[in-house]
DNA sequence: AATGCATTTCTTGTATACAAGAATATTGAC
DNA sequence: GTCAATATTCTTGTATACAAGAAATGCATT
């Protein structure tokens, strides 16, 4: 047993309720799901703990664990705090970026540049992540990065999803190129202005795709 | 047993750990407390696993948990990320605010006077965190109040020094007042600024007081 | 004396047993 | 038939027992 078990359950649990395996507001139950994982409720009560600190589940005292999927409403509060939380890094990093700092961001975005002339979205996603994790780490302040990191995890599938819009890839990357551009030449305040709006552009496709949805079940 | 009894025991622990009675890096072991609070190691895991999601105590897996007082510098670099979503909020509020909202906040500010008046730092403590938090809600985005007050919560003991530095209260209450001054006018610009210095500050202060320590410790 | 290895001890992680509150079913009154 | 009170069942919360890594100790070897 060289893995934590409790660690183990917490992932997989979190990838099924991503994944959308469960119904909104669906209670999970500690003896059915040891049962499922073939483990005691120990773990299980251990896993549910920590997607309750993540959010994404939701726990009331002796009545039990609910997921609880944001809101729409709720998804777009996350993508405006995202936003401010990523401008902040920007702003940051286009004043503290070092020379091996660059390189490393403008590796990324080649990165990302490959993945969109292969059409892979899948890799683009990861590059993606690379980039805006070097940003946040260029920042200089641990925390704000480490607090980024959370929230943009937690975004993440509803990122994945935009890729597949039209352009968005493409447009993600001339993003990306103004975004180098400006931490080369220092400016912190439109670094920041940059970040902010990338990231705030994305909540506006979320909207678009959600408002397209309800426009698919209504026609 | 009306109360879980691990959050009873995560709250006395939070408060022993705040009030400082365990050194940093000190190991918080499992037996040991269990017998120390008469209950089974159950829910003291349980409260260990809270404090660690709430950064007070770090978990390496198979090794135990230790509590982890933020550095300095990881202090100054909480109160930069809090001044920037403070700064949301007020800017967000301004755009925002309703009649009965800015009442409400003024009559916090009201509070915060009275009790500059009376010279009551306490009371003053508590009146500033209804004014900080009304201002959060106003903000109309659930999730960014949410986390302002998560972050604000971990900061307590910090700002709470603050108020002993000479002056510091008044200085606290002009803010106070250029930030509601500035709500009414509806400029969201200006509040957030103003917001977002009225935190920073506190950070500088912060910096000021260690400084001030470190040149007694020399002297 | 110092280092490497084996053994022991100690602590965390998991499983299971028990306690108590919440939900549900049942029974009785109206 | 409906509602309320009570009994039962079900589930969470806590305690304890057991398993398995990690640290500590002691011994042998160089």
């Amino acid at each position: 047993m060289t893995e934590r078990t409790a660690d183990r359950i917490r992932e997989e649990l979190e990838q099924s309720i991503i994944g959308g395996a469960f119904a909104d507001g669906e209670r999970l139950d500690e003896v059915s799901l040891s049962e499922q994982f073939n483990v005691s409720r120990t773990p299980v009560r251990e896993a549910l703990h920590a997607l309750s600190a993540s959010g994404l589940v939701e726990q009331l005292p002796r009545r039990g664990a609910f997921v609880r999927y944001p809101s729409f409403r709720r998804t777009i509060e996350m993508f405006e705090v995202m936003a401010e939380l990523e401008g902040m890094c920007g702003r940051l990093a286009a004043r503290r970026m070092t020379d091996s700092g660059i390189v490393a961001i403008e590796k990324a975005m080649q990165g990302c540049e490959a993945a969109h002339l292969a059409g892979d979205t899948d890799q683009y996603y990861r590059e993606n992540e690379t980039f805006h994790h070097l940003i946040y780490a260029a920042s200089g302040n641990t925390f704000l990065s480490g607090e980024a990191s959370k929230l943009h995890r937690r975004l993440r599938p509803f990122r994945r999803l935009q890729l597949r819009v039209r352009n968005r890839m493409r447009q993600s990357l001339n993003e990306h190129r103004d975004i180098v551009e400006a931490i080369r030449s220092g400016d912190a305040d439109l670094t920041g202005r940059l970040m902010h709006d990338h990231v705030a552009i994305q909540g506006e496709k979320f909207n678009d795709l959600m408002a397209s949805y309800d426009e698919a079940r209504a026609g």
